[in-house]
DNA sequence: CTATCTGCAAATTGTTTGCAGTCCG
DNA sequence: CGGACTGCAAACAATTTGCAGATAG
């Protein structure tokens, strides 16, 4: 299983303001449908708000959480995790590792999305946030009638540290080839 | 667990085209690395070319591959799924429904990727092949230092049909309020 | 002949569900 | 108080693995 690193650094202040941010968003959904604000609903949106790490899968969060609440079990995390998936307090993201993970919906104007960068050597994902592909829902809506809601842009390949070693994978692939020859 | 029904019509002698070009690949792949050629393997190749269902998962493949072969073990399905993978046969997609599709690699150009359109009412796939994103490894090599080597964009929203049946639901969402209140 | 491949069954892994008890509103 | 929520354990579904026998080259 490879492990998805994003770092992002925040300063002390910015995490106060997205956390009170979030957290009044929380309240307002839950407010506004009929569930419940409970002790677990406030930890885990806590934890995404406070950690460095951007996307994680709901075993990370469980892990993670655990610290601060001992007592709560993995299922509550799954179930809490959707739930603020359809609230759109999280999105959730596949980045072919075999679990789901999550990250915080904090930018929520439409038409900006944000693109994430695979590296196939190390798994390491990067963020781009980029209107690229801005014109994209005109496009599709005119030629397949399709309305769009979101869309996921996926790149594969190799970052900068990745290209070196396989660089010089292959010149010593090539030096024993040369030798047993 | 959403359906994915994408039809892919062709004519016979184009599919006999595609066939003996898929087996000579497969054939020549399958001598380069040390590989065996077993009836196996080719059954599954023939079943992707064959079907008119582009995007197949394990359990799918392995229900047709059964009618020909009946002794087959699911096992060899995946472990073969993921051997044509990884020799470019076959590209493995994700349209987050709980298992993994493949669909054959038959046209391996660079920088010529098609892209899904999955319907978030239905579930349906489309198909649509472009050029939008052309420039888009370039700049990501500029910007991130990023070596491209495949790009997965998937779109989701609702297809024609489904935004007219939403329409429909929402207006009858509306008279039954009318006549709560 | 022998390394690769296969079928089978058992094991793993991520996620979901049923249920009895707990807790927010 | 009552329905929503929780933890736990059991259930699930997709995929993987170990192994003894089969088979391609």
């Amino acid at each position: 299983m490879a492990t998805v690193v994003t770092e992002h650094t925040e300063t002390e202040a910015a995490k106060e303001e997205t956390m009170s941010y979030m957290m009044k968003r929380m309240k307002e959904k839950i407010k506004d449908k009929k569930y419940k604000m409970t002790s677990q609903r406030q930890v885990i949106l806590r934890t995404f708000v406070n950690s460095n790490i951007r996307h994680m899968s709901a075993e990370e969060v469980f892990e993670r959480v655990k610290k601060t609440a001992p007592d709560i079990g993995l299922a509550t995390v799954y179930r809490t995790l959707d739930l603020f998936t359809t609230m759109d307090l999280l999105k959730k993201l596949d980045f072919d590792d075999g679990c789901s993970r999550y990250e915080l919906n904090d930018h929520e104007e439409e038409g900006h999305f944000h693109h994430h960068l695979i590296c196939l050597g190390c798994g390491k994902v990067w963020e781009c946030n980029d209107d690229l592909l801005e014109t994209l829902e005109s496009i599709l809506q005119k030629r397949f009638h399709f309305q769009t809601v979101d869309h996921q842009l996926k790149v594969y390949g190799y970052c900068e540290e990745c290209q070196k070693k396989r660089a010089e994978e292959e010149k010593d692939e090539k030096a024993r080839h040369a030798n047993e020859e």
